[in-house]
DNA sequence: TGATTTTTAGACTAACTCGCATAAAAATGT
DNA sequence: ACATTTTTATGCGAGTTAGTCTAAAAATCA
C-alpha cells in the first residue's frame, strides 16, 4: 500500500531542496573500506566522515548511527558481489571448476588492500565486537548461515547430478567448504599473501572433493 | 651474566616495599576474559583496572600499556593450555582419538562464557584490529603459524605409523584441520552453541581423515 | 524575484580515554 | 621507633568521541 506512490511520482523523492552531494553507494563503499582497514570499534565517526567526505549530520541523516551506516554498507557489499558469488557456483556445472572459480573470487576480495589483505567484510571486521554487541552478533550469525545455505544447495545440486554419490553427507561437505572460507578470511587478515591463500584453495577443494568421492565431470 | 644474581639470592626480587595485592597470574587471565567479552578495541584500561582490582598506574607498572597486556595475556593463555592440547595431540597414538580429543578441548574453551560462548583468544578477539596494528597483525600470523606446525607435525608423525599412506600431503591436509579450527573459533563467536561445535568438528574430521586416507588403529 | 525545501558546514556538550604525576599506604631493615 | 622502599590510590590534563543544534548554502516552485 505504501508502494503506490511510487509508481506515479518517481522523481518525487528529490524533487526539490538542496541536491544532495553525495553518492551513497559510493559513501558506503568508501565506509566499508574504512571499516575493513581500522576494524569496526576503531573506526570513528570522523574517519567516516572523512573517507565519505559527507559531514557528520549528513552521515547521520542518510544511514543513522555507526552501526547502521556498518551494517548497510555490509548489505550493498552482499547485494553487489553475490551475483559474482553466485554465478561463480551455480553457472558452471561441474562442481570442481565452480568451485574454484568461487574461491578464486573469494581470495581476490580478500587479498584487496593496498599494503596489505584486508580479509573479510564480515569476518574479519566484527569479530571482535560480535560477543558484547547483539545485534552484530546477529549479523554475523546470519551471515555465517548464509553461506551454509548456499554451499549446501550447490553440493546436493552436485549429488543431483551424479558428481558426488547419492549417500554423500551435505551438511558434512558443505561444512568443509565454510571452514575454508572462514580460514582463508583469518589467514588473509593475518597477513597471507594471494598466491598462498590460492594454494591453499585449491588443495583444500581437492582434499574435499577427494573426501566426498567426487566422479570427476568431463 | 644477568641471571648469575638470582641463583643466591631469589627472594630479593621482592624482599622490601609493601608487597603486592594482586596476582599477576589471575590478573592476566581477567584481563583476557575482559578483552575476549568486550573486544580489543572496545576494552579500555579502566575496564581492565576493574576487572583485575588493579589500579592504572599498577596495570602500567606491572604489564605496561594495553596492547603489552593483551600480549602477555594471550602469551599467559598459550603456556597454560599448550600442556593440555599437545597432550591431546600427541600423546594418543590413535590419530583419530587424538584429533577428536584435541577438537573437544578446543570447543571446550570456544565455548567458554556466562552468556554466549566466547570464541578463541586470539581468533575472536584481536581480527578486527590486525590490519591496522602491525603489532597485533604480527601476533595474529605467528598464531595461525604455530596451530600450522603443530598439525603438520601430528600428521607426519601419523604418516610414519603406517596410520595414513607414505604419499600424505601433510601440508594439504594440516590446512584442513587448521580450517576446522579457525571455522569453530568463527562459528563459537558467532554465537554457536556447544553440541554443534562437537557436531561439526566430529564430522569433519571424519571427512578429513576419509580424504586422508586413513587406516583405522585398532 | 521571493518563498520553500533539503543538504551541508561548523561548533558545541558531555562523556570517555590514555598516560602520568603526586601523595598516601604498607611492608622491611636497622 | 625511624628511615627506606615498593605498591597503591587519587586525580589531573590533553586529546577523542558520539550525537545534536544552529545557521548557511543550493537547489526548485510559484
Amino acid at each position: 500500500m505504501k508502494l503506490l506512490r511510487y509508481g506515479t511520482k518517481m522523481k518525487d523523492k528529490s524533487a526539490r531542496g538542496r541536491p544532495r552531494q553525495y553518492d551513497a553507494k559510493a559513501a558506503l563503499g568508501a565506509a566499508l573500506l574504512e571499516f575493513r582497514r581500522r576494524g569496526y570499534t576503531a573506526t570513528s565517526l570522523d574517519h567516516l566522515s572523512e573517507a565519505t567526505k559527507m559531514a557528520r549530520p549528513s552521515l547521520y541523516a542518510a544511514f543513522g548511527d555507526k552501526r547502521a551506516i556498518y551494517l548497510r554498507a555490509v548489505a550493498q557489499y552482499v547485494e553487489d558481489s553475490v551475483e559474482c558469488r553466485d554465478s561463480a557456483l551455480f553457472d558452471e556445472p561441474s562442481l570442481a571448476k565452480a568451485l574454484d572459480r568461487y574461491f578464486m573470487t573469494l581470495v581476490a576480495i580478500f587479498s584487496e588492500g593496498d599494503d596489505r589483505p584486508l580479509g573479510c567484510p564480515v569476518l574479519s571486521v566484527i569479530t571482535g565486537e560480535a560477543a558484547a554487541d547483539p545485534v552484530i552478533g546477529a549479523e554475523l550469525f546470519t551471515a555465517l548461515g548464509r553461506t551454509d545455505a548456499r554451499f549446501r544447495e550447490r553440493i546436493a545440486a552436485a549429488r543431483d547430478d551424479t558428481q558426488l554419490p547419492p549417500a554423500t553427507d551435505i551438511d558434512a561437505v558443505a561444512d568443509m567448504l565454510a571452514a575454508l572460507q572462514h580460514s582463508l578470511a583469518a589467514r588473509a587478515r593475518a597477513g597471507t599473501a594471494r598466491p598462498e591463500l590460492e594454494r591453499i584453495a585449491r588443495s583444500s577443494i581437492a582434499l574435499i572433493l577427494k573426501a566426498a568421492g567426487a566422479t570427476a565431470l568431463s
